[in-house]
RNA sequence: CGGGGUGUGGCGCAGUCGGUAGCGCGCGGCGUUUGGGACGCUGAGGUCGGAGGUUCGAGUCCUCUCACCCCGACCA
């Protein structure tokens, strides 16, 4: 059985348990990982899965197989290296900044590595489709994928190579695109639940990826990087970076006249509102930033809301965002602190959907120490752009029924993604239809992090000994702990007959035979975090006992010897029973 | 890329005013122990991240550099 995933005796185990985890850990997951010699790091964002930790994320690969094949899906395998010139023609090689690593062969050919397989999966789609009849289809593979992120952190959660499975659909129209899409919603919910995660669907940002619709699939976390603002009553969720909220009824007022007001000291939009005694609805905010194109972007937000980046970019057609210098604001006539878009010139003016619906706000005067009342949209300055540039907070009111809504912290463990026809176009994948009509290929695209996936389990069963794995993706179901000294090696050879009497019931089991103290041993196997124990001593062994305690639970049972294994083996049946992947029962 | 921090034995750390490197855990041997990380004796293990410099002498001071961590920017 040594070396078998299906059973390891801890006298064999390659991988030393820590008692204390290194100082640069920080993330439950991360330290406890380490301490549980699941992962050992080898460089920045980079680790090596130890036999412990690469059993878990084998278990998580594999219900995602099955998840993604009862789609439909079509395992297959794509590479790592890759050619420029399929990224040259699908845009991202220009588009995509140094987190794409690119090297030259010895044939001085452009290569780079794989980052995700858009590119790939459209030119195997050109090749080898050609007629509406092939489709629909979906491939997908679990292969490694090398971002080089400016920061990798977070431990085990954020990391520069990782795992991912993605899945790729390919459907004649928007319609087939639905159903593939909704099909992998639900997938994605069953291969959640399965691994025992308790998460949230978000609507979110195309990012990179381009195409018309995104959900992420979030996992609640103090950890997360994002932020996601959930309805109370369920009627809407949404990443902060896309989150709308309902807006205020237009005020509809006379428009007055423009004045001059000197305003010393005010220049934060709440200082500004303190000294005239104004509502911070009734003023304007001027955020400024330059563009990557080199344009310069003046953002123009009612006071008692923020610029959310992300939609600002969007709305100014920008890839990139910089917050702009003292000098580059003088230079299109603003000052700040004391900025509005009235009399600036050779700037993007950039109004939130707030400052179109709010008559007469207070802005700056483009001087120190003086604002402008009763400034106007249209009267006294125009906009380039109109949109929602506005973040989205907890309290504000949902789109869809008003209520204040929560923030949360999470972490993205997966996301469907509506890519449409972009890459099939500019890479020329094609179809011809009934009437010999060519048409591109309608895409989605579809992932999960796997080593996230097992990161962000352990985020959310742990308690202050260690790990408590769901049995689905248990490195085993059970750690068999033998307890017994040189002078007495009755309860070892006891547990040796267990072992086996567990193997033959098929439990996967982590028998714990080395000659260690009991305390030792239970520390080991809570901080493993296998979900049944059992343990086998003399004290036991003299009432012809095997006792039998879960990771979750204080008490522990006995059970005669020779009914142990069933009685684990029912024990873990009952444990997978509410993690069959259905939603929980009402 | 900006800001901050840390690099000393496998892990966690100490090292004062510059004076020839130490503690705990872990590891090997022997003995005593044996149900929640035992105890005694003994032993192995470190060019103090790297390079230069100052100095009679550098873990310690200076310069440069590398790595890693945290915050931010960035990011399917």
């Amino acid at each position: 059985m040594q070396g078998d995933f299906d059973a390891m005796r801890m006298s064999h185990l390659f991988g030393r348990t820590l008692r204390e985890a290194p100082g640069d850990a920080e993330l439950p997951s991360h330290k406890l990982m380490l301490r549980a010699a699941m992962v050992r790091p080898l460089g920045a964002g980079i680790y090596s899965l130890l036999p412990l930790g690469w059993s878990v994320v084998r278990k998580v690969e594999q219900i995602i197989r099955e998840e993604i094949n009862a789609i439909g899906g079509q395992e297959l395998l794509m590479p790592v290296v890759h050619p420029a010139d399929i990224w040259k023609e699908s845009g991202r090689y220009q588009q995509v900044g140094p987190e794409m690593t690119r090297f030259v062969d010895r044939g001085e050919r452009d290569m780079v590595l794989a980052m995700t397989h858009e590119e790939v999966v459209t030119d195997l789609a050109r090749q080898e489709i050609n007629s509406y009849r092939q489709l629909p289809m979906l491939v997908y593979h679990i292969q490694t994928k090398w971002r080089d992120e400016p920061r990798s952190r977070g431990g085990l959660i954020r990391v520069r190579e990782f795992t991912m499975k993605d899945s790729y659909s390919l459907d004649l129209d928007e319609a087939g695109l639905d159903v593939q899409y909704r099909n992998h919603w639900r997938a994605y919910e069953r291969i959640f639940r399965r691994c025992g995660l308790a998460f949230v669907v978000v609507g979110a940002d195309t990012g990179m990826m381009g195409g018309s619709a995104s959900h992420e699939f979030m996992a609640l976390s103090d950890y997360g990087e994002d932020i996601v603002l959930i309805c109370p009553n369920g009627d809407y969720a949404a990443n902060q970076e896309v989150a709308v909220f309902q807006r205020d009824a237009p005020t509809a007022e006379e428009l007055l006249p423009l004045e001059d007001v000197a305003t010393p000291n005010t220049p934060t939009i709440q200082a500004l509102a303190d000294f005239l005694n104004v509502p911070l609805t009734r003023t304007a905010k001027a955020v400024f930033f330059v563009g990557d194109s080199g344009r310069f972007v003046f953002a123009v937000i009612r006071g008692d809301l923020d610029v959310n980046e992300t939609k600002l970019r969007k709305a100014a057609g920008e890839r990139g965002l910089t917050p702009a210098t003292a000098e580059q604001i003088q230079a299109i006539g603003a000052e700040a602190g004391y900025g509005s878009p009235v009399g600036v010139h050779d700037a993007l003016i950039v109004v939130d959907e707030s400052i179109r619906d709010s008559p007469n706000l207070v802005a700056g005067a483009n001087k120190p120490g003086y604002h402008l009342k009763n400034v106007n949209l249209g009267r006294d300055y125009q906009a380039d752009v109109i949109a929602d540039i506005a973040s989205v907070t907890a309290g504000l009111p949902c789109a869809e029924c008003a209520a204040p809504l929560t923030a949360a912290r999470a972490i993205e463990v997966g996301n469907i993604f509506k890519l449409g026809t972009r890459y099939s176009q500019l890479l020329g994948a094609t179809y011809l239809d009934a009437a010999g009509e060519s048409h591109p290929v309608v895409m989605g695209s579809y992932g999960i992090g796997s080593g996230r996936v097992t990161a962000t389990v352990v985020e959310q069963h742990h308690d202050e000994r260690g790990i408590a794995w769901p049995i689905s993706i248990a490195p085993y179901h059970a750690s068999l702990v033998s307890i017994y000294t040189a002078d007495d090696d009755a309860p070892a050879q006891a547990a040796d007959r267990l072992y086996s009497a567990l193997i033959d019931a098929g439990v996967e089991t982590l028998y714990d035979d080395r000659p260690e103290r009991a305390g030792v041993k239970f520390n080991d196997a809570d901080l493993i975090g296998c979900p049944i124990r059992v343990s086998v001593s003399a004290r036991t062994l003299a009432k012809g006992e095997a006792e039998i305690k879960l990771r979750t639970e204080r008490e522990s049972r006995f059970v005669p010897l020779e009914d142990a294994a069933a009685i684990v083996r029912d024990i873990a049946d009952g444990l997978f029973a509410p993690l069959d992947g259905d939603p929980p029962a009402a």
